[in-house]
DNA sequence: CTTGACTCTATAGTTACTATAGGATTTATA
DNA sequence: TATAAATCCTATAGTAACTATAGAGTCAAG
């Protein structure tokens, strides 16, 4: 298939089709004649790994550090796991950062008072301190 | 005060103040004979505003706004009122996100099962379903 | 009077894309 | 068969919010 069918089957924009295989994320395809990519499904199963472990909010980087390990099948899983667990870790330190602001950030809408000039204003006066 | 007087006093690199100033953040400081910048205490308040929008992850573009605002003290605070409730939204619907994550990646890290090759895995298997 | 610390501007790099310009190719229609 | 429309190509620039660098100028101390 083209790059417009593979874009719609993988739901990925064509750009970052590209993108990706710049990156190394997905092998160079075959090409036509007049030089159009030509995809298959196991094309399509790689930009799905991608996809998933992306939603995933694993960077490009690591993402394809786990491509390159998932073609070692012998070796042990254990940089697999620690990536994962790093993950995880990064996943749960912003959490916490968000609940931060979000306390803060309710603090602050409760502080307004509602039809105040913006001289009176709770938020801005938070803000300011 | 000159620039490495005010990036210490601030906690912000010299750089980014630079880069404040560019995008509208900082007015343009008075210069010495020798064309250093020079910073008073009024600077100082308006890049500590600056820096505690941002740490609510308010974005550089909302924190201009809200610098303009705070300059019409007259007007009502409504539309203040309003862009900390859109932030609010934001970082509920970021903390959602991340709660589903979190779920998904502490299920994968459970289903590695540990001193496995890469090819039985259960995180690879996962990330490639 | 020179060394070193500080500052200046302008530019490029970061991440993960998205958007555009200017062509080439293929497919569908007249 | 001619041409128009759709699709594809590469290369480049833009996004957010900085960070880092190069190459030069300024200033205080020894």
């Amino acid at each position: 298939m083209k790059i417009g069918e593979f874009s719609k089957k993988s739901g990925c924009s064509i750009q970052t089709i590209r993108y990706y295989e710049r990156e190394g994320l997905l092998l160079n395809p075959n090409r036509s004649e007049g030089n159009f990519r030509l995809y298959d499904s196991k094309a399509l199963k790689q930009l799905e790994f991608v996809k998933h472990c992306r939603s995933l909010d694993i960077s490009l980087n690591d993402t394809k550090r786990l491509l390159e390990l998932k073609n070692k099948p012998e070796e042990s899983c254990s940089s697999v796991n620690a990536l994962i667990d790093q993950q995880l870790a990064l996943v749960n330190k912003r959490m916490k950062e968000l609940r931060a602001l979000k306390a803060e950030l309710q603090q602050m809408a409760s502080a307004c008072g509602s039809n105040n000039t913006i001289e009176a204003c709770g938020i801005i006066k938070s803000l300011d301190s």
